[in-house]
DNA sequence: ATTTCCATGTAATGTGTTACATGATTCC
DNA sequence: GGAATCATGTAACACATTACATGGAAAT
């Protein structure tokens, strides 16, 4: 769950259900493992029958990648905000996309150079990861370059209008 | 519906439930247009209360982006599967993520320059619109690099063992 | 006449979230 | 002893999709 939830975010109240229908259907098995230091854990592990799904799966065609993102929405309206709230939301996102940044620098650190072979499951790790990395570097330039923008016409108005509202200016 | 399919999708079946209760709610209201090419269709307006709910949500905390998308959680299986198909997968995508660029750069072309001033409801389709553009890029750039990597692999083995499979490479 | 496209809607179903619930273990 | 964390689960509700349904207008 934790792993896949940059691309594909999900709770655990949908994913035990879903991890016990699918043990149902034989596409995964579990075992109980004991701790000491914390409560006890199931341990799913994919069964052959699993496998060959996946396997299928791998075979079908690819659906369109579905978002909800709203940071695009409120951008869309950006234009009935103050400035100033305009540069809170994209000072405030940058941190987030600096957060994310690090988070698939990381992920990359734990990819040696010597296990990223092709095909191996490292590889596709390495391969998710960068294009992680890229997006978040993208974003992230995407926001300077709209703080820029947004600084620039807010020094230049502050002496003469004092606040600068978004709606009088268009 | 369409201007936000980008960064927010949804289907006709879910907009005019949510249009009516709107209505109801006095945040829109509508009229009829009658066409004669065409069946009539029924205009909706925001109204001044509508405008208002809407200055207000600007000022609440951006929930962060939720994304389904199936082509990362294919790269994340990617070692099962054989390295055609995944060069399949991916110059498929690699066109998707054309298109993408082509239409962000169309409405790059639908915003003139000059209407481009900070405020203006331009400027926010502006900042927008750079941001798919961007996105797109990275999305190709990362799409041929994986393509190179693929490709490298493709030809190095095909003279040796035939067609080359993922799994066996791991 | 039949098919296709535009436009508006509803119904059944599926997906996903929030809130609730339990119990073990550790920390203060 | 009480709060916090880990782990697993369920129930009620909200959100979203697919499929169904209707009817006007245009194209073949």
């Amino acid at each position: 769950m934790l792993r896949i939830q940059p691309f594909w975010q999900a709770k655990h109240s949908q994913i035990y259900p879903l991890l016990s229908s699918m043990e149902e259907k034989q596409l995964l098995s579990s075992h109980w493992v004991q701790q000491s230091d914390k409560p006890d854990k199931k341990i799913y592990a994919i069964t052959e029958k699993g496998m060959q799904k996946l396997r299928e799966w791998m075979y079908q065609p690819i659906a369109p990648a579905v978002t909800k993102d709203e940071l695009s929405l409120r951008t869309f309206c950006l234009w009935l905000a103050e400035i100033g709230i305009a540069v809170d939301i994209f000072e405030d996102r940058r941190i987030g996309y600096l957060e994310k940044k690090r988070y698939y620098e990381q992920i990359l650190e734990g990819i040696p150079e010597e296990t990223r072979e092709l095909g191996s499951k490292a590889f596709s790790n390495y391969v998710l990861a960068t294009k992680g990395l890229m997006m978040a570097e993208t974003e992230l330039k995407w926001c300077d370059w709209v703080l820029d923008l947004l600084k620039q016409q807010q020094r230049s108005t502050a002496s003469k209008h004092g606040r600068t509202n978004f709606e009088t200016l268009s």
